[in-house]
DNA sequence: CGACTTTGACCGGCGC
DNA sequence: GCGCCGGTCAAAGTCG
């Protein structure tokens, strides 16, 4: 019950977000506008790809207004708290993303993350200095579980799962299945200190327009009911992963404690809900947004930012 | 039979 | 150069 219910409120909250940031939202879109369309073609792209990992866009705009705010976030990025890392159990990926966000000067406050009001937790970056292998362009999130349930609509194949070092709980890999050759790849991994958040790392982006609705069904409903380990070393080397694909979640696996009956019957009435969301709101034309430039949050953030500022020119 | 997960092996980047 | 580690491959097995 309670499992769904930051999910219902989903669209609430984005507008109570909405609502508590009004005066904000009414230079943000613009803002967001001038951003993207200064950014040259193939990153525009880039970030249109991951345009509706969701499965809709957000109005809930969570940084501050002003010009000042739309370049806050190509300043370095170190404001962030314990939970709003990555994920601060793998020391790695943290020293990366130090790496790659060169300290400069005191940063301001960068209050974008009001994980009271959302969520997720969106971070894209482009590697400035090392870039290793695959790690050019991604855009992560942290997400409840039960919000990453229905948290997109792109159907994912499995293709790998590796323990993490320093993280308890093991990472799995997943590989965009609706279309041959999609690139689209997702890294989905357990905050090990939150264990109900899940870290979602999108990687390339999708050749394709989103799928109307989650097409793999077919396959396997093996771990209809998986265990997520209440201890991490459950997580690590039992055949249950801690989370399994979008696929899997949507349409197989019941959240903690629910039946797996009445989580699906949610998630069809969910599922048509975010059907009907796709007919009327297209990505940069939905309904309130008639800019086809809206970002929705989860890509516009500091760390979208702090990527883009890759950009400006030749790498150091 | 096709699509999926699982899992050990392999590859390549990175630090020492 | 070596070892560690993250990411990917691919065979095997499962399921509808």
């Amino acid at each position: 019950m309670a499992m769904f219910g930051r999910f219902e409120d989903w669209g609430l909250q984005a507008v109570v977000g909405a609502s508590n940031n009004i005066e904000k939202m009414e230079n943000i879109q613009e803002q967001c506008t001038l951003g993207i369309r200064g950014m040259p073609q193939d990153d525009q792209d880039f970030l249109l790809g991951f345009s509706d990992i969701f499965g809709k866009t957000s109005s809930t705009i969570m940084w501050g207004d002003g010009l000042e705010t739309l370049y806050k976030p190509f300043y370095p990025v170190k404001d962030y708290t314990a939970t709003e890392l990555p994920n601060p159990c793998t020391p790695k990926e943290v020293k990366n993303e130090e790496e790659v966000l060169p300290k400069q000067g005191p940063s301001q406050e960068v209050n974008i993350l009001d994980q009271s009001s959302s969520s997720v937790l969106a971070i894209s970056y482009s590697p400035r200095f090392k870039k290793r292998k695959n790690q050019q362009k991604r855009v992560i999130t942290q997400v409840k579980a039960e919000e990453y349930l229905s948290s997109d609509m792109w159907a994912w194949r499995k293709y790998g799962q590796k323990p993490i070092k320093g993280s308890p709980y093991p990472r799995s890999y997943y590989r965009c299945s609706s279309m041959k050759g999609c690139q689209a790849r997702k890294q989905v991994e357990q905050s090990c200190t939150d264990p109900e958040v899940y870290i979602v790392t999108y990687t390339a982006e999708h050749c394709h327009s989103q799928p109307t609705r989650r097409n793999s069904l077919a396959g396997t409903v093996r771990n209809k009911f998986p265990v997520i380990p209440k201890s991490p070393t459950a997580a690590v080397g039992n055949n249950s992963p801690p989370l399994a694909s979008n696929t899997e979640l949507s349409s197989k696996s019941p959240p903690l404690n629910e039946s797996y009956e009445e989580e699906l019957s949610k998630t069809n009435v969910k599922q048509q809900i975010l059907d009907e969301e796709l007919r009327t709101v297209e990505w940069g034309h939905s309904n309130n947004n008639s800019d086809p430039f809206f970002i929705p949050e989860f890509v516009m953030n500091d760390d979208f930012f702090s990527g883009l500022g890759d950009l400006d020119g030749p790498e150091l």
